[in-house]
DNA sequence: ATAACTTTGTGAAGAATTTCACAAGCCTCC
DNA sequence: GGAGGCTTGTGAAATTCTTCACAAAGTTAT
């Protein structure tokens, strides 16, 4: 893969992340090319878009025909880093936390969760998939010593820069968050934070003052 | 309020959800006023950038002295609409839908869920909450009559799209997915989608791309 | 083999967003 | 009431991101 020289912005990550999803359902109904137009049209953006992401990182279409759809869905994944078998540990047994559990793009993708962990010793010890929960007392150790690459943290604001400290500590290198709250890391750490709340006043914010 | 002349760019609109949260903090701990400089340390971005997002609609602060908490959350939830009572539908029963159910900040911002919907006939009359769940095949009838607002989507990504034709075409204004595919939507209707899928290989690729 | 057509890759232009930097305003203290 | 110290509000600059537009290269048809 030819290295990104410039810095990668956010916006084509994410883009990447869905023209990979779409590839794949190419691939699967056996389509063999896509344009850039095609792919455009897919994911709500434009064929220029398409082309000029795709163009940080080498030239993978043919002209005339557009991009050979199995090959860049194998090198998007390069890209995406999907190739490694990330460890993932979920922090809250909650609802979200359960949500996360339940959703297969997880393992699928290669995001292998190795704990799920909780402060209430009435969830500690229950079943959760193949494993079962454990205390938040472990999190920092099992983290250090299974060398955890991503922490997903579901648990409620107040209690989540405390358990990033720790876990920041332990040595984790990227954390997804849905703890309305910012979190603040050292900047080697990747962090990605979901808010509900935050969508749901975007709406709201819309619906107001649209029409403007 | 100053009405806003220019388009308010996403990310500020992002930014002002974060503020009100802080600042509503500060408030429940009789803080009077906060100076950009705080709010930024807070929320994890720049003074200027504070101001800045404040400056577009009004002038809120005192020099010298800062922004006078209290009066600014009222005149944040004005400008994100948060006075309102949106009606909401949560669409998909699953651990998703079920997730959003106990998230307090629902209704606490003035976001009533009026009904969830299943096309599961297990699902569909189980109690959820005070209401119980009602069959698919009554969503769009019931958007239009209880005029809906806003409809989350918490289902499959193939089943999407109908769904959001059928209620858009009922009269829904906004919507919020989960579901890890683009919709098509006219564009007088906002949507936020959040995609945990691109969330994670977010991160993948930086854990694969740092240190460049 | 040629012509007509399609589609990529990419500099350059344009638009959007963030950061800078500083004048102006307000407070406090003496 | 004047001096000194903060902090806002905001044009302008800088940066980042998207769109444009077209040459180059490949495909298909004849």
């Amino acid at each position: 893969m030819t290295l990104p020289i410039k810095r990668i912005a956010e916006s084509t990550v994410r883009r990447l992340s869905m023209y990979l999803r779409y590839l794949e359902g190419l691939d699967g109904v056996g389509q063999q090319t896509a344009s850039s137009d095609e792919l455009a049209q897919l994911c709500g953006t434009t064929p220029a878009q398409v082309r000029k992401d795709l163009s940080f990182f080498g030239s993978f279409g043919k002209r005339g025909l557009g991009y050979p759809v199995h090959e860049l869905s194998e090198r998007l994944r390069d890209i995406l880093g999907l190739g490694h078998a990330w460890q993932v540990v979920i922090v809250g047994a909650g609802k979200i936390g359960s949500a996360l559990a339940e959703y297969r793009g997880f393992r699928q993708r290669g995001f292998q969760v190795v704990g799920v962990y909780d402060k209430n010793p009435e969830k500690v010890g229950r079943p959760w998939g193949d494993a079962m929960v454990r205390d938040m007392d472990a999190l920092a150790d099992d983290v250090k010593e299974k060398h955890v690459d991503i922490a997903v943290i579901a648990i409620p604001a107040d209690d989540a820069q405390e358990v990033v400290d720790q876990i920041v500590a332990a040595g984790i290198r990227a954390i997804l968050s849905f703890a309305p709250t910012s979190l603040h890391v050292p900047p080697h750490i990747a962090v990605k934070t979901v808010n509900m709340a935050m969508e749901l006043e975007g709406l709201s914010f819309a619906l107001t003052n649209r029409g403007e």
